[in-house]
DNA sequence: CAACGGCTGGCAGCAACCTGCCATTTGCCG
DNA sequence: CGGCAAATGGCAGGTTGCTGCCAGCCGTTG
């Protein structure tokens, strides 16, 4: 048995004096799962240390692999520097489910784990154990498997669909006929195939079952 | 800064002998993410393990959560054992995507974790961190929201489609009609449609529409 | 009020889909 | 070879889905 060291500090500033080698020591690989950037939220820090790291990346050298939330996308200053990251070479993907604290693995050598906020600053934990390192690091790639390609993510804007167009998609994964849906939701036949025509312009649906497919993948069907 | 620490140990003899007491001390959570159970290869050490903790929750004290991958239900030992004990209460999740290392959390308050294999023993680490238990738990609910209810991915008996099946499948879901379908597929007409009446009953879909919302969510539309 | 636009619902006609029936073909076995 | 079962494909008649057209309703606007 053996025992290793694990350094917390707490608060921004301090991780930022203590780690700011490791950031700019990279050799490999750079991994990053996060619900949003409000951790680096100094743009200039961000931009520094995308700046030392992009002849890097551009040349392969350096895999770096980017794992946020739909919650990163919803600034559009964070939007476009993921996009530019992505641009430069790094792999972005969204994860739709769940929201990781932020993880941050450096060559697979060092870890850096944010945790709760404790009288006002977050905390985050420091650590090279190998052990806990490869533990963690599955953990990510099976939250990273999961999670879909930032570009994949943001072409599929997914449609905007009200609750009658809901439940109208409700009614046809429910197997129902046109008459028996619009008898239920209390529309007239050739009302309710007008709306089922504009899902299906919306989904970009060429047949029902292809909207089938379609509003599977939107997750419409509950 | 402080600093924490994490204990490693090795082999699972080794493991066992130092966490005992965690195991039959839980009071209020047990969190187990892992690819299979052979961890745990005594079957007799897993016996008495479930046997303790029994009460607990069938009462509700304590909340166990088990995630796997499929590797865990080939073989049907280890299945009949993860359908007994989320007979008994537990919740039981299967993890398509990825593999995590094993993770065990207690309380929130004591973490193990499995590493990499070392001179034919496994390396675990043994950790009280809360920093470091926070950060990796919302690691696992990520996973765990990703993954699907083993009652669930039991049920879904994804039926077998041969390769024929599935480029008709693909045709549908390419919103082609039947007619050019048929015509690129080499079949006529007539027999076309009894391949498609064919998949929709193996489907269980009574509408092309939710045969689409099926086939997609079994995984069967490239 | 009148004119207008948007939404609705009925009708009709067409296109697509579904299926029972039967003749034919194919593959297999004795 | 003959016989059998399964698969195929054509046909016919049915249901379901799709959409253009038009008449009616309602709220807005001038």
């Amino acid at each position: 048995m053996t025992s290793d060291q694990v350094i917390t500090v707490r608060g921004e500033r301090e991780l930022s004096a203590r780690t700011a080698h490791l950031f700019t020591g990279v050799t490999s690989e750079f991994i990053c799962a996060a619900t949003d950037m409000d951790t680096w939220s100094h743009r200039d820090t961000r931009k520094a240390i995308t700046a030392r790291m992009r002849p890097q990346l551009t040349e392969g050298e350096v895999v770096v692999r980017k794992l946020y939330t739909p919650a990163a996308l919803a600034n559009e200053e964070q939007r476009d520097h993921l996009l530019a990251v992505a641009g430069m070479g790094a792999r972005v993907r969204i994860c739709a489910t769940g929201l990781p604290h932020e993880t941050i693995i450096i060559d697979r050598r060092v870890m850096i784990l944010a945790g709760t906020v404790m009288a006002g600053d977050r905390e985050f934990t420091v650590t090279t154990s190998p052990t806990l390192i490869s533990g963690v690091l599955s953990l990510v790639e099976a939250t990273w498997e999961a999670a879909t390609e930032i570009t994949a993510y943001l072409h599929r804007d997914a449609p905007q669909v009200d609750a009658e167009g809901r439940r109208i998609l409700q009614a046809l994964g429910d197997g129902l006929t046109d008459e028996v849906a619009a008898r239920r939701l209390g529309l007239s036949l050739r009302t309710y195939r007008r709306r089922v025509a504009e899902l299906m312009r919306l989904l970009g649906s060429e047949s029902r079952f292809q909207a089938g497919v379609h509003a599977g993948e939107f997750g419409l069907i509950p």
